[in-house]
DNA sequence: ATGGTTGTTGGACAA
């Protein structure tokens, strides 16, 4: 079982390079986030002519997740927050999972509103995440969490201490969901790796200097922990023309 | 120290 996890930065704008490296990488199910579009304006056709299902939660302009699988999905819930005004979180019923694609707040600048709303959300999803761990089944949280969970996960750790990004209370809330139970896939089969980044700011020619931040995560429940297998960074797609600024990681658990 | 890039959208805002 392939489970990706991909930022695409605008769906529209990148529904070429999405088709292709579907194509490529044939995962069973890709979390999508920062679609940046209404759920009416995704790329259904072209998705499900690659035999994918999708279950997505658009917004206009901003945010926007998505889940496509090649299982149709059993069942299915939109939203974290009650009334959260923005599309942040989807999760499904595959098979015997269950699966989330989250975007959660950038939180800048911090301290202020923003970052308030980022600590809130973390906190619901802390929440979610301790209700999932209940039903005992194998829990796959995937998405661009925009948080450096440590100094090893950024460029320039000194520079980013007080970003909402790393910020301490950024990287407890972080540590407290990983406390629950849950592994930080990526980190756990590599464990003093550096550089294992999957963002680069479009700006100042970060990709090229290899300034990056990891950010995207998976986060596995103890039953789906136990069938890790692999994790990756695909680095390829952001070296393309009209890249996304993240790149895709891939969880494989065996069957 | 500042600006630098991109997507969505039609002037900023978010990242």
């Amino acid at each position: 079982m392939k489970i990706a996890s991909w930022n695409i930065n605008g769906i529209r704008a990148r529904i070429g390079l999405l088709k292709d490296w579907i194509e490529t990488e044939a995962p069973d199910v890709l979390l999508l986030q920062e679609i940046k579009c209404e759920t009416d304006q995704f790329p259904l056709f072209e998705i499900k002519a690659l035999g994918y299902h999708a279950y997505v939660l658009g917004q206009k302009a901003y945010n926007g997740v998505a889940i496509i699988s090649r299982q149709e999905a059993t069942d299915m819930r939109q939203g974290l927050m009650k009334d959260d005004p923005q599309a942040r979180y989807i999760e499904a019923q595959i098979g015997d999972m269950l699966v989330a694609s989250l975007y959660l707040p950038n939180g800048n600048p911090a301290p202020g509103e923003k970052y308030d709303y980022k600590l809130a959300w973390m906190e619901q999803l802390k929440t979610r995440a301790e209700a999932l761990l209940k039903t005992e089944k194998p829990v796959v949280l995937g998405g661009d969490f925009n948080v450096i969970p440590a100094p090893e996960d950024v460029y320039d750790p000194q520079g980013w201490q007080n970003d909402a990004l790393y910020r301490p209370q950024t990287r407890q809330i972080w540590r407290s969901i990983l406390n629950l139970g849950f592994t930080d896939a990526y980190r756990a089969l590599h464990p003093h790796e550096e550089k294992s980044y999957t963002f680069w700011d479009y700006q100042a020619g970060a990709w090229q200097k290899d300034l990056g931040l990891r950010i995207d995560h998976f986060l596995l429940s103890p039953e789906a922990a136990s069938r890790l297998d692999s994790c990756t960074i695909d680095r390829a797609p952001r070296a393309q023309e009209k890249a996304s600024d993240h790149t895709p990681i891939v969880v494989a658990l065996t069957p």
